[in-house]
RNA sequence: GCGGAAGUAGCUCACCUGGUAGAGCGACAGCUUCCCAAGCUGUAGGUAGCGGGUUCGAGUCCCGUCUUCCGCUCCA
C-alpha cells in the first residue's frame, strides 16, 4: 500500500463527496492544514472517540478521565520545555534551498574550527551565539553567521535568508484589555493535552483516592504550527489527541512501558485490522523528557507513518511542575517494599504516556476500509466503492428501505426505525431503485440494509443485506434489533477489557 | 520556503488558432420498478478562483494574487 498516492487522492475525494471531511472555510479558498468533519465524518470520529474512551476508562479499573481546558497558565509551557524546544530560529540558504537550525549551523562551524586548532575562536563564537539566542536577537545572529563567513555545506555559499523564528505554538491574547506590559497576557493554545493531565495529577489522585499505579485519560484538541502541513488530516494545525498518562513507581517504567505497548497494539487489532498494517518503531533519538519511546506505525496509503506514540516520560514533567510551581507533586506510597520491608514512602511518580492522534486514527480507519470493487460480469460492467468500516464505528448502523414507496411499505419501514433508533443510528431511504440505495449505503460504510417488501406484510419478515458480502437473508423483524446490536458491540473483537491488578 | 502543474455546475471533464458556457454522472420532483449503480419525464445549478491589463469583444492572450496537487526542503 505504501505511497499509493492515487488511492490517497481517491480517499480524500471520497471523504469530501460523501460528507466525511471538508476543507475548512472552503468558500474562502480554505485554510491550510485545517479540516472540518461533515455529517458522517463527525459520526465516525465520535464513534472512534467513544471506543477509545470506553476502552481506556470504563474497562480499566484504575484509569479515570478528565477534560482540561485548552488555555493553560503560560508557565506550564516553560515547565514542560515547549517554550524552549518549540522555538528554534531557522535560516535558509538561498542557493541550496537547505534550511538549518541556526544553533546547529553555528555549532557545526565551531566544531570545524576546533578541528583546525582554533579552539579559542570556537569558544568565542559559541559564547556569542548563546548570548544572541538568549536575547532572541535574530539580526545579530545573521550578522554573526556573516562575520564568521559560515557557508552552506551543500551549496558552499553564504547567500542566507534572514533568521526567522518558527513558533510551533499558537499564542493568543488573554483578557479583554491589552496589558501595558508586552507579553504579559499572552497565552498559548496547548500543543499537547498531556500537560492538562500533569497539572491535575494531585487533584485527581486525591479526590479520586487513586493508588499508584493509576492512569488519567483525556481526549481534546491541540494546536501546532506546522512548517509544512500538506498531508490531508495526517498533519493538521488543529488536531485532536487521545492521551493517557499512567503514573507508576520509579523503577517500574520498563515493565509498564512494555505493558502499554502491547495493550495499545491489542486495542488497534481489536478493530479487526490486519496486524500486518502495524509495526513498532523505536525512537533512537529521544525527546528531552523520555527514557524510552516508540511509535505504533500504520501502513497509510502514504506509507508507514506514526499513528500512536508510547513514551516513558520519566518524572520529567511532574518534577518540572514541582519546580516551577513550588507545589509538591509527590505521592505517598503506603505499600511495603519487599526489598526493605518498609513503605515506599514519598516520591514523584514516573509516567508512561500513550498518545494517539484521533485524526490519524480516523485516517487509518477510513483508508483501511476504503475499497473499490469491480463487480463486472460477462454481460454487464459494474463496480462499487465500499467502506468496510468496523460496524461499531460506522456512522449509520442500519438503513431501512421500502422496496417500493407505496402499498404501505414505507410505513412499515418507519415503524422498524422507530423501534430501533434509540439503540443505534438508523437511516430511512425510499428514493431510487433498491440497487442505487444499497450502493449509496456502501459508500458511507453502513453495515446493514434492511428491505421491506410485499412479503413483509404477510409474515413480518424482511431481508437483511450484509455490506461486505452483499449477501441477503430473510429474518423476522423481531430479531433485527438483536442482530444489529450484536454486530456493533463486536463480541468477538472486544479484547481490551484487561483489568490491571498489580 | 523553492521548483513544476492546475483552478470552468456537487463530481469528472469539454469548449481546437479569442466571438456573450456544454456533456456525462450526481441532486431534486414525478413516473416506472418485488432486490444490487448507468429505465422514462421534468427541474434546479456556473458573473469560468479572485483582481487587473490587452482587445470592438477573453474561460480562451498577458501580469499579479489566492488555493490545490506533485517534487524538494523542513518538522516529528
Amino acid at each position: 500500500m505504501a505511497n499509493d498516492s492515487k488511492k490517497f487522492q481517491d480517499i480524500i475525494s471520497h471523504c469530501k463527496e460523501y460528507g466525511f471531511i471538508f476543507p475548512s472555510s472552503e468558500i474562502y479558498d480554505g485554510l491550510q492544514a485545517v479540516y472540518d468533519y461533515g455529517q458522517w465524518g463527525s459520526e465516525l470520529k465520535k464513534n472512534i472517540k467513544d471506543y477509545w474512551w470506553k476502552s481506556m476508562t470504563q474497562l480499566q479499573e484504575n484509569i479515570v478521565g478528565i477534560d482540561a481546558a485548552i488555555f493553560m497558565h503560560p508557565t506550564t509551557w516553560k515547565a514542560s520545555g515547549h517554550v524552549d524546544n518549540f522555538n528554534d530560529p531557522m535560516i535558509d540558504n538561498k542557493d541550496s534551498k537547505k534550511r538549518y537550525r541556526v544553533d546547529h549551523l553555528i555549532e557545526a562551524h565551531a566544531e570545524q574550527m576546533v578541528a583546525n586548532n582554533r579552539q579559542d575562536e570556537a569558544d568565542g563564537l559559541i559564547a556569542e551565539m548563546e548570548k544572541l539566542l538568549a536575547k532572541d536577537d535574530f539580526p545579530g545572529l545573521k550578522k554573526l553567521i556573516e562575520t564568521y563567513n559560515i557557508k552552506c555545506g551543500i551549496s558552499g555559499t553564504s547567500n542566507w535568508t534572514d533568521v526567522r523564528q518558527f513558533n510551533l505554538m499558537f499564542s493568543t491574547e488573554f483578557g479583554s484589555s491589552s496589558s501595558s506590559e508586552e507579553g504579559d497576557n499572552i497565552v498559548y493554545l496547548r500543543p499537547e493535552t498531556a500537560q492538562g493531565i500533569f497539572v491535575n495529577f494531585l487533584n485527581v489522585q486525591k479526590t479520586g483516592r487513586m493508588k499508584i499505579p493509576f492512569g488519567i485519560a483525556q481526549i481534546g484538541k491541540a494546536f501546532r504550527n506546522e512548517i509544512v502541513a500538506r498531508q490531508f488530516i495526517f498533519r493538521m494545525r488543529e488536531f485532536e489527541q487521545m492521551e493517557m498518562q499512567f503514573f507508576i513507581r520509579p523503577g517500574t517504567q520498563k515493565e509498564w512501558y512494555e505493558h502499554w505497548k502491547q495493550e495499545r497494539l491489542k486495542w488497534h487489532l481489536s478493530l479487526g485490522t490486519d496486524s500486518k498494517n502495524y509495526r513498532f518503531h523505536d525512537h533512537i533519538k529521544l525527546a528531552h523528557y523520555a527514557d524510552a519511546a516508540c511509535d505504533i506505525e500504520f501502513d497509510f496509503p502514504i506509507g508507514f507513518k506514526e499513528l500512536e506514540g508510547i513514551h516513558s516520560r520519566t518524572d520529567f514533567d511532574l518534577k518540572n511542575h514541582q519546580e516551577f510551581s513550588k507545589k509538591k507533586m509527590q505521592y505517598f506510597d503506603n505499600d511495603i517494599d519487599p526489598a526493605t520491608g518498609k513503605a515506599y514512602g514519598n516520591y514523584i511518580p514516573f509516567v508512561i504516556e500513550t498518545s494517539i492522534g484521533l485524526d490519524r486514527m480516523f485516517l487509518s480507519v477510513i483508508s483501511n476500509a476504503y475499497e473499490e470493487q469491480d463487480l463486472s460480469t460477462p454481460e454487464k460492467q459494474d463496480s462499487r466503492v465500499v467502506l468496510k468500516l468496523p460496524p461499531r464505528l460506522a456512522p449509520i448502523k442500519m438503513a431501512v428501505l421500502p422496496l417500493v414507496k407505496k402499498d404501505g411499505l414505507p410505513e412499515i419501514a418507519r415503524q422498524i426505525i422507530d423501534d430501533c433508533k434509540s439503540h443505534f443510528h438508523c437511516f430511512f431511504e425510499e428514493k431510487d431503485t433498491i440497487g442505487k440505495r444499497y450502493r449509496r449505503m456502501d459508500a458511507i460504510g453502513t453495515p446493514f440494509c434492511v428491505t421491506v417488501d410485499q412479503q413483509t406484510k404477510e409474515d413480518s419478515t424482511v431481508t437483511i443485506r450484509h455490506r461486505d458480502s452483499m449477501q441477503q437473508e430473510r429474518i423476522a423483524i423481531a430479531d433485527l434489533k438483536r442482530i444489529v446490536l450484536e454486530a456493533i458491540s463486536g463480541t468477538t473483537t472486544n479484547t481490551s477489557n484487561f483489568l490491571i491488578t498489580n
